[in-house]
DNA sequence: GCCGTTTTCGGCCCGACTGTTTTCAGTCG
């Protein structure tokens, strides 16, 4: 049975081909919607099908049901088929090529007959693409530079990448003349665990000063815009960047629209209008008066809302809980006080179970739990059990030396084997103050067979966590492909924690998953894995995962008080 | 093609930038 990504995959290639053949765009931004709510979705749309009420998911209607329907009971499209008869499936690639889009697509694949990439690659070489209507030398010139760069970039940016990155530029910026703020804006802003490219907003009256100095960082290998309000640039990894330039009183509006998502300032506009005023990344406007933000606060103000945090500016119902005045209370980095994932030199650490405790308690933590491999995992000295008592015997010399400062847990990250069995005896793991239970081998085992190991874990009573419940890595490596549903509720059935890994390359669970596991009453516990001291700071993404998961400090174990979480773990057993 | 405290029909955000235009079309976010 299709996946939701798989159906999306569909749908926006209905999208992009029934753009390049000319369809009206509305019926495009249809399908494009419909895409997007099913990659947001957090259940299988399977699901919503079992029981009849696929029209429930946003942005589908009667027709888009019936394809979903089909492509369900059938694993085909006969619509899709007769598309793809008028238009080339291959021409869908052409619109990844930035500067190509689906006018000048259509117009080249009619006039010259060609329909791979390749092809049009020669044809531009050739100088076949000048003089086609529209088209010059410079045209031309564009589309083979974009040919190139889309073999240079590989796909999106991991946030953990993105970040740092993004901070840097901003450092640089700051120290230009004039400038009274910088922010990071976009999906980046919004925390998304992957980002497209990194968009910047800055406050200064003298943009071209700004202009200038983001052209000239280090590492930029084309300019591919540069005007008075938005530049934008492309580093030689093929990272791109962006920048747009406000005057300080404009700030607000500017940083909100930057910040987007799309959707989310669609709404906006739309309760504006509602008001009978207009809103523009300049300014509201009511006929000939024109009302300016310097906050982001005051644009929200102006429409009647609460400011709405950035990780929530999704179209995934922020607007109408902020209506309602039923924003949920974020989790912040601050309430965080245990990390219960670590690893030591007992097994794949670089730091000594001491050394660990102490850079955990400079970070404010209250508790941290080491949990080193266990046996199977062979790659990262996992401990033996008879290692345990050794590593036991030693929590309890650095306890004394660390005093009240910090809680130290004697844990271990268990092995879900391939056939579903833990890597240490029930008896043992009960002997444990914490069990992490996770996968990392056979991530590519049919879904029923990946999804019964993961239940399996779940059941067993010793455990207290699933530790990156999907094994995805970031941007390599798809999730095993679990019946999530069923994951879920065995998870609510049993209390057991899932865990958002705070590694930038994981994000597992993401933040889709985590919050129907909200829904569902599931316990949060946010880890960083830590392997040395740096792994700490990650933390900050998987706090932003959660916040994108609308929770609050109460959804997540590691925020609750050294005694609750003492006595939830003992009476998990 | 979807959707509804202004609509079951008529909307659906809109401004910036570039290139090939001589007033605008295509692309992008």
């Amino acid at each position: 049975m299709m996946n939701n990504r798989q159906l999306a995959d569909t749908f926006t290639l209905i999208a992009n081909l029934s753009e390049i053949k000319g369809e009206v765009i509305y019926v495009i931004l249809a399908y494009r919607k419909a895409s997007e709510n099913l990659m947001t979705l957090g259940r299988e749309a399977g699901e919503y099908w079992k029981e009849g009420k696929l029209r429930e998911i946003p942005g589908v209607g009667k027709a888009i049901a019936e394809k979903i329907d089909e492509l369900l009971s059938t694993g085909k499209l006969e619509f899709l088929e007769k598309l793809k008869l008028e238009v080339p499936a291959s021409l869908a690639d052409w619109l990844q090529v930035p500067g190509l889009g689906p006018k000048k697509i259509a117009l080249i694949w009619k006039t010259l007959n060609i329909t791979a990439l390749s092809e049009l690659e020669t044809a531009a070489k050739n100088g076949q693409l000048r003089g086609l209507p529209g088209m010059g030398a410079k045209s031309e010139a564009a589309i083979l530079e974009g040919i190139a760069s889309l073999a240079r970039r590989s796909g999106r940016i991991p946030l953990g990448r993105a970040y740092p990155l993004a901070q840097e530029i901003i450092a640089t910026l700051k120290r230009v003349k004039g400038v009274v703020a910088a922010e990071p804006a976009g999906s980046l802003r919004r925390m998304r665990s992957t980002v497209g490219d990194l968009d910047i907003l800055v406050a200064s009256k003298d943009s071209a000063a700004v202009m200038e100095a983001f052209v000239n960082l280090p590492g930029v290998s084309r300019v591919l815009g540069k005007g008075e309000t938005k530049s934008s640039i492309e580093f030689t990894d093929g990272v791109r960047a962006q920048v747009w330039v406000h005057p300080p009183e404009k700030f607000g509006t500017a940083l909100q629209y930057a910040t987007g998502s799309k959707d989310h300032n669609v709404q906006l506009r739309q309760i504006a209008l509602a008001q009978g005023l207009s809103l523009s990344e300049h300014s509201f406007t009511k006929g000939k008066k024109e009302i300016f933000c310097a906050t982001e606060a005051e644009v929200y103000e102006t429409l009647g809302l609460p400011w709405i945090p950035p990780e929530l500016r999704e179209d995934r119902g922020e607007v109408a809980a902020a209506k309602a005045n039923k924003l949920p209370k974020l989790i912040e980095l601050k309430d965080v006080k245990a990390d219960l994932q670590t690893h030591s030199t007992w097994s794949d650490g670089k730091l000594s179970m001491l050394e660990m405790a102490q850079a955990a308690a400079r970070r404010g933590m209250k508790v941290i739990a080491f949990t080193d491999h266990s046996v199977s995992l062979g790659v990262t000295g996992g401990l033996k059990m008879e290692d345990h008592k050794k590593q036991a015997a030693e929590i309890k010399k650095i306890q004394k030396q660390l005093g009240d400062k910090i809680l130290v847990l004697h844990a271990s990250e268990v092995e879900v084997k391939a056939d579903g069995t833990l890597d240490y005896p029930d008896e043992f793991l009960a002997s444990l103050d914490l069990v992490v239970a996770s996968m990392h081998t056979g991530l590519r085992q049919p879904r029923e067979k990946v999804t019964q190991r993961t239940i399996s874990a779940i059941r067993n009573p010793h455990v207290d966590i699933i530790g990156h419940p999907t094994g995805r890595l970031i941007p390599d490596r798809e999730g095993a492909d679990l019946d999530m549903e069923a994951v879920l509720n065995a998870a609510a059935e049993t209390g057991v924690a899932l865990e958002i890994n705070a590694h930038p390359s994981r994000l597992d669970l993401d933040d889709m998953y985590t919050r129907r596991a909200k829904e569902l009453g599931i316990p949060i516990s946010i880890n960083t894995d830590s392997h040395s001291e740096e792994d700490f700071d990650n933390l900050f993404y998987g706090v932003a995962t959660a916040r994108r998961a609308w929770l609050t400090k109460d959804d997540v174990i590691n925020c609750w008080s050294t005694k609750k979480l003492l006595s939830w773990l003992q009476k998990r057993g």
